[in-house]
DNA sequence: TGAATCTCCGACAGTTTTGGTCGTATACTA
DNA sequence: TAGTATACGACCAAAACTGTCGGAGATTCA
């Protein structure tokens, strides 16, 4: 459990494969779906909503596409999740208006927020660069790439 | 999204309930149940679930219920949410005996079984006794509380 | 202009996962 | 032996997820 959706996994591929493609000016959603071998329609609807939140740039029409709307250092993996998944929270309870129904039931949550703002700031801190394709002994070697980094946070 | 299931929350909350009942001997299923407003069935699988993986001791007959195994301290969500939803991972693609069936789709998984394994990790940190209801000045005081402690991973 | 290519968007069906119930067997206590 | 409680499996309903279909609009090229 705890894991996210194919979307959210064909979103980040997705970002990834555009991320090591930067000489073209787009890519067909169906381009990146052969890649992969993925469905391409719906690999299509994740871009279009990954579109609409500003992370692609759409292109309509012969040899269009999307392209990265930004650099790949400044997209985190928390957007593309966030995008695709809607909001993060380990607590099942969707604080709504008033948090649960049963009014004095969640005291967990109040501790489990905490993790939860954890995990999106683990998240946030992975760019679709550091995702992208670099061989592995490159990246070991790399100060900037993961499996170096160290994160500090206070729970 | 990435938002933990019904029962874990209220596995949880079950644990954090008879970690703030240690003088009780033991607390029925429906004893908990009713004191969070939940179905006493469902609650009661998953404390015989806590129970086979040993978190738990159970009791039957008159007087009978649950109680930790352990001190609350040992006890850590992440063993909780473990043995109510298994395996944790964030990759959709359940790493089974070949990884993906698109063989050489899958490279993301690479960096983001390191996302997992800090979760994961975060969860580990994170005991019964820190989600049991202690009033929040003093959780706030105490050096071992939750909202002082600091978690440093490598990524 | 018109054909080809591609994004855009809503609706919908199939499957899986969750959440929850029911019934019964078993264990323990008084 | 009556009452209370766990143990366990089968079952069902609702929700979520995955994937498909069909059509409408944009853009390019011949």
């Amino acid at each position: 459990m705890l894991k996210l959706t194919k979307k959210a996994d064909y979103g980040l591929m997705a970002l990834k494969y555009l991320a090591e493609h930067p000489e073209t000016p787009a890519l067909s959603a169906k381009d990146i779906a052969d890649a992969y071998g993925i469905p391409a329609q719906l690999l299509a609807k994740i871009l279009q909503r990954l579109t609409k939140t500003g992370l692609l740039r759409s292109h309509a029409g012969m040899n269009g596409g999307y392209a990265l709307s930004r650099d790949a250092r400044e997209i985190s993996a928390f957007e593309v999740i966030h995008s695709i998944d809607g909001p993060l929270f380990i607590t099942s309870c969707t604080k709504g208006a008033k948090g649960c129904d049963l009014t004095p039931s969640c005291t967990i949550k109040e501790p489990l927020a905490r993790v939860n703002e954890t995990i999106a700031g683990v998240l946030k801190s992975i760019s679709i660069y550091d995702l992208a394709d670099r061989d592995p002994a490159k990246a070991a070697e790399a100060g900037s790439s993961i499996g170096q980094r160290l994160v500090t946070l206070t729970l």
